[in-house]
DNA sequence: TTGTAGGCGTTATCAG
DNA sequence: CTGATAACGCCTACAA
């Protein structure tokens, strides 16, 4: 099936393109009798616009990139659905694109994104990500950007964060509540600024109820995998078998580190408690339910299209725009892991 | 900062645009040394062809649709994680919908990629899916098109599934190895043809071992979620309190079951087995740890994506292309829930 | 070996 | 109210 034109119906109709085209997009300088004779005939044809030839002439494509290192995680997951839902709203198409956690990768996903002339970028940097010339080419190339959860604070573009560090405190300030004295943390990667942020609130809260801080309490994910967390239950358990609490990343390892507690009839919330990070689905559904710090994915993915939206809708008007960042509230969800 | 064209280099280089073009493109007919001069310069200008204009000209986009149900979602994540890598690796992008399992909005996710003209869509059914025209839409276009998993029959496309029926029938002859004598099944919804596989496989079973089939131990799911699964746990031991096995649509329900077995101390495995579908990761990490059909969702992916390629390719060079399915194995994963 | 010219389909300006 | 004309940036016969 041959894709009607312009031209075609121009034709048939034996008038020019430029009154076709304006009859279809409604221009007020159209007798009504021609604007009804297009009108039909393009129904009829089921015209519907070349989007290959408006995007070459209005330099758009009504399409963003988005780069986030996992599909296959809860959060992401949610985030990805706020974005593509907001963006679909306001007409834009999404492209997705993994970094799977590599550098390397995410280098390779922008220069595919800035090739394909998208006209903004969303993204959540990997946990290699230690080097800034890719995303710089981004700002310097001026295609509107926005950075959600793992930002780098070096870079000046709206971001969509939690305050990772209030939370972390919130968090291990709850543990201490719940009769904690000796709290150990699993914290995330070295890079990403979430992590070090969360290490930071960890340790704010002992500060504030004077209980010493001691270093080798930390664990330190490299994958932030569920077997990780079992490995470093483990791990904690025989070298310090008096810890009672641990503050953990992310609820995927935390549930790691139920399981192995499970299998080795520790008991949780008795002997110890255990607080996760993000409330992944599959928190509310094991035994003990995991207590978690909330955080709103979704509303992070919409936030991030309306920055992105703002700045792409500045661009078009040749308009100067500051970058924002908005800070989403996240709350303590308390389950049976942390119980009296 | 202004892109850089073919014409700036051509100008700066006092060289006609063709030449420009043809040195960069490796044409033959092109002398060693203004190869040189124009490619350096592309280079140190960081040129990259337009690609809207290239679109244009060469009418593909080198970018497909991918419609889902939904992204949240064990299974179909990982169908996205399969399909996206291996169209990266081929040069194509995936711009990516959902259809939230509504009919409606599936539609009108078709009707953006048709106007968007990518070159090949891959879907997956909503559960509400009971009408085609949309769908026939794609194929009269012939656009290359690929469904997986929640395919329709009626439709004469490139499929990828698995045989649901035969890993239906393994996962309720599973349960009737490990002793169960009235099993009971949790169904999916009215419309997909996998939902309705999965029930004749369930049937076959009891038929081979000479259970009678009986209409009042099947319940039928609305949503397939979580919750569900506990209301229907609820409604099986209230209305037939002595069954001893169910075999459940999907992960995700099975979950829930368990979680109502948990919560009123009925044990899973002794008084009572239960088996899922499609190995979510939560199934090995909850107590105890579940029963299920292991799907290949990422090689899913793949194999839908080759699919389309396939098609694409015979559709450039203008070969008719007969379309091909796809069956992928699946196979029983034993855990705990269905213990002797 | 290089360049000219036409076209992909749309939009925008400007003249009739 | 209508239409001719020129872009947008690239590709590719074909001509020189």
């Amino acid at each position: 099936m041959k894709e009607t034109t312009l031209k075609q119906i121009a034709e048939t109709l034996g008038i020019s393109i430029t009154t076709v085209s304006k009859a279809l997009k409604d221009y007020p300088d159209v007798s009504a009798k021609t604007k009804n004779k297009v009108l039909e005939l393009a129904q009829s044809l089921q015209y519907t616009p070349n989007s290959f030839a408006v995007n070459l002439r209005t330099k758009e494509s009504r399409t963003i990139g988005l780069i986030i290192p996992e599909v296959v995680h809860h959060f992401f997951s949610n985030v990805i659905n706020g974005i593509i839902a907001e963006a679909e709203k306001n007409g834009y198409l999404v492209i997705i694109l993994q970094s799977n956690e590599s550098i390397e990768l995410e280098r390779k996903q922008v220069g595919l994104l800035l090739n394909k002339r998208v006209d903004g970028i969303i993204m959540s940097l990997s946990n290699e990500s230690n080097d800034d010339k890719h995303i710089k080419e981004i700002i310097k190339r001026e295609i509107p950007f926005v950075m959600f959860d793992k930002i780098s604070k070096l870079i000046n573009c709206s971001k969509v964060i939690i305050n990772d560090q209030k939370a972390a405190f919130h968090a291990v300030e709850h543990l201490i509540n719940k009769g904690c004295k000796k709290i150990a943390h699993i914290r995330g990667p070295v890079n990403p600024q979430n992590a070090i942020d969360r290490f930071l609130g960890y340790k704010k809260a002992l500060e504030k109820y004077n209980i010493p801080y001691d270093s080798k309490l930390v664990y330190t994910c490299k994958n932030v995998t569920f077997d990780e967390g079992k490995d470093f239950a483990s791990k904690i358990m025989n070298e310090h078998p008096d810890v009672d609490g641990i503050f953990v990343i992310t609820d995927l390892v935390a549930v790691g580190v139920l399981a192995y507690f499970n299998e080795h009839n520790i008991k949780v919330p008795n002997q110890i408690k255990v607080i996760g990070f993000s409330n992944w689905f599959m928190s509310q559904v094991i035994t003990p339910k995991l207590s978690t710090v909330d955080q709103p994915s979704y509303e992070m993915g919409v936030a991030s299209f309306h920055l992105l939206l703002e700045e792409m809708n500045h661009k078009k008007e040749f308009l100067d725009y500051a970058p924002r960042t908005i800070e989403l509230d996240t709350n303590i969800i308390e389950r049976e892991s942390t119980l009296n």
